[in-house]
Parts: structure tokens; sequence; C-alpha cells
DNA sequence: CAAAAACTTGACTACTTGGTCAAAATGCAG
DNA sequence: CTGCATTTTGACCAAGTAGTCAAGTTTTTG
């Protein structure tokens, strides 16, 4: 995973073409699912294969290699995965702002579990693949927000914390519900799967995390 | 990983001896440390056998399967990461109580490490390996706990929050710095390292949960 | 200290899996 | 509708890996 090798030759076309563009995202599609529930070491290019429906020379004439899908994969989530968090406004109400990033990533984690559990595989193996990115633009991101936070506080808006305590405790939170769904339904069985159950969650987590933050009077 | 196979007909012998004793504790800490950083998947025996400094061949002497490496680790495990919850105690003060456990457990994350990130890999697959452990003894000692927890808050000495909630949020924030790990350091750098940021992230989640959990008169 | 029990290992097997290749099938521009 | 580019695949290979085995070495025990 370190060490990039670059063997083959040959190359997709310049121009993307109309097949390329469906085989890559029925490719892409099946391997998130497969990624995320095995990881990569345990996933294997003919599951992928399988279940995108083509052969296995097939698939890797579009992803020349199985980390060529991997990272691919990682690189298409993280922007997303990231935007609700840049999308915090210095200007705004600290509660209503914070309150809005928690709502936002609830709502990913339960649409989208599969990319949160990729990321958080990733990270558990120690990045080998986004180490990079990590570094090179996730830091800056959230030291831009940390120092919002810390406006907030110092100007008595919220209750003294460390901002960046505060940002992970609300990404370990909001994702917890999607990477360990097996053991939050062990323990909580049929609720999960009813109807509210989003809601019922949402508001647990920002009762508890906005009340800690609020300013004591 | 869901089929046990047992085909090997030879045994240990009955009464474990003394090299027995050695080699099986090298071999758990030389597993640990491998299936905690590539999962199950993607650690091999060799890795494991080189590292507990003896051949492939004698440790399945130890151990006839890979499996009963990794099964062993995580009973061993679960067992010590458990304790803390269940000294949670009806007749104390509930946020005494709280900040006990939540104290313990992020002693335990910095601690051991390896433990939470095997049985976060563990559980991020799908749990295939304690799935059964989850139901049958994770939940019903969680279900005491909320059960504690909700007269806490029937006697209004906790705001009105869902236990179960508040013991997920506890598991996620206080695990979040063993498991994410490498993302924490990509963005706190050097100061991860420091002497006092085990305090430091203590006070934090401390304050915010505690403050968070407190009655609003 | 000798025999039995326990332990250790080099060499090997069977199987999985990432990736190759050459040839066939299909799509498409003129 | 023809010829070139793109796409598809069966058959294959090499590397890696879980697990076996039989023969050796060490430890324990009567």
């Amino acid at each position: 995973m370190a060490k990039a090798a670059r063997r083959k030759t040959e190359q997709l076309p310049e121009k993307t073409t109309r097949i390329q563009e469906i085989n890559r995202r029925l490719i892409l599609d099946a391997a998130l699912e497969i990624f995320s529930t095995y990881g990569f070491r345990g996933t294997t290019i003919d599951q992928i294969a399988d279940k995108a429906g083509m052969s296995k020379p097939n698939l890797l004439y579009y992803f020349p290699r199985k980390q060529n899908i991997y990272v691919t994969l990682l690189e298409e989530t993280l922007a997303e995965w990231l935007s609700p968090l840049a999308e915090i406004d210095a200007d705004g109400d600290p509660i209503e702002q914070l309150r809005k990033y928690i709502t936002a990533k609830i709502k990913m984690s339960e649409s989208h579990p599969e990319a949160s559990r990729l990321f958080a595989n990733e990270v558990l193996h120690g990045a080998p693949a986004i180490g990079e990115f990590l570094t090179k633009h996730l830091k800056p991101l959230v030291e831009e927000k940390a120092a919002i936070i810390r406006t907030w506080v110092g100007a008595g808006k919220l209750a003294p914390i460390d901002p960046f305590h505060l940002i992970f405790m609300i990404w370990a939170t909001t994702q917890h519900y999607a990477d360990f769904d097996v053991q939050v339904r062990a323990i909580m069985g049929s609720q999960v799967g009813r109807p509210g159950f989003r809601e019922q969650t949402a508001q647990a987590v920002l009762t508890i995390i906005l009340n800690g933050i609020r300013p004591r009077s």
C-alpha cells in the first residue's frame, strides 16, 4: 500500500467514452460496498467484478490496479464527507452553526454508512493511502474552523472548551452510528430500523453536546 | 470466518505446561499488535510467528488455526474492556459515577489502543467472530446500566437524555482517540505525544459530556 | 539417566488471488 | 458497410499464504 507500482504501459483512451463512464461507475459502486465491508485486503477483485457484473480482466481494463479503485473511491468520498465542516460560518450564531453541522453529519452517517466505514477502516489501519491528504487538506481545514470556535469561546458565546476536542467529539459520535452499526443494532435491536430513529439519535446527540458547550451564565 | 472448520485431530496436552504458557503469551502479544494494525485478513501467520520469534509450524502447534488466535485475543480483550462499565453503581452519585467511567475508558484508550483497534476493526466488518457475544453479553450489561441511568433521569439527577445514546457517546468519544489516532495526530501534531495530553483530553470530554447531561435547574 | 512426552522445524501441498495476454467481439466514424 | 479503435474475456501465471507432515530436538519424569 505504501509504494505505488506503475507497471502497466497501456493507457485507457484519452477521451472518456460513454461506456467508460457507465462501467467506471458500476465498478466504483460495487467496490464501495465490498471495500467498506471487508477492508482493502479482505476484498478480492473477483468479488468486485462479480458485483459489477463484468469479468475480472474487464474490470482491470478500467482500473489496472486494485489500489486504483480503492484510492479513487476514497478521493471521491472525502470531498463530500468534509463539505459540511467547510460550511461552518464565523458570522453565524455558534450554537446554530454547530447544530447544523452535527445534523448534517448524522444525516450523512445514515445515508452513506459505507463511505463512513471505508474511511474509518482506512484510518484505523494507519491511513496508508490517504495519510498525505490528512495533513495537507484536512488539517488546515480543521485549524481554520478551530480558530472560529476559539473566537466564539473568547467572546463568551460558548463555554471554554478546546475546539479540536469538540470537533473530534462531533466526528466520533456521529460516525459511531455508521461505523459501529452492528453493535448499535445488537444493543438497541429493532429500534434502529424504525422510522424516527435518526431523529431520535440527532436529538440525543444535539442535546448533550449543545448543552455541554453552552456558556454557563 | 463464518464457518468454523475443525480438521485437526491432534490436541495439545491436557495440562498446560510452563513452556505453553510462555509461548501462548508470546504469540498473543505479537498477534495483538499485528491484527490491530492490519486486520484479520491483512495479517499473515508468518508475520505473527516472526514477531513472536518462532517458526510458523511451531506457532500452529499452539493455535491450530489463525482464527483461534484472533478469537482468543478478542475474548481476552473484551472482558477487560467492559469491566469499567460493570462498575457503574446505582447507589453512587450519577455525575461522579459517569466521570469515573469516562475517565477509566480514556485511560484504557491510551494504554491499550491496540485492543481498541482490534475490537473496532471486528465490529466495523460486521462482527463476524463476536456477533454472538454482543447480543448475549454486551446487550444485557448495557441494558442493566441503561436502567440505572434511566432512574437517575427519573429522579431529576440528570437531564432527560436517552441512556443508550449517552453510553454510545461515551464509547465513541473515548475510543476515537485510539481508533483514529492517525487522524488525531495528523491534525493536532506534536501535541498528542506530550505529557499532559491525556489529561487535556479527559478534561475536554468530561466537561462537555457532564455539562451536557447535568440537569438544567 | 533413559524413556516418554512435549516441543520445534524444514520442506511441502493445496489453494487463493492480483495481474497478464492474446485473441475475439463490439462500437463507431467516415 | 468497412476498417480502425475500443471493449471484453478465457486461459494462464507467479506470488503469497494457511495449514500439513514427518523427522528431529529438548524437557520432563519415574
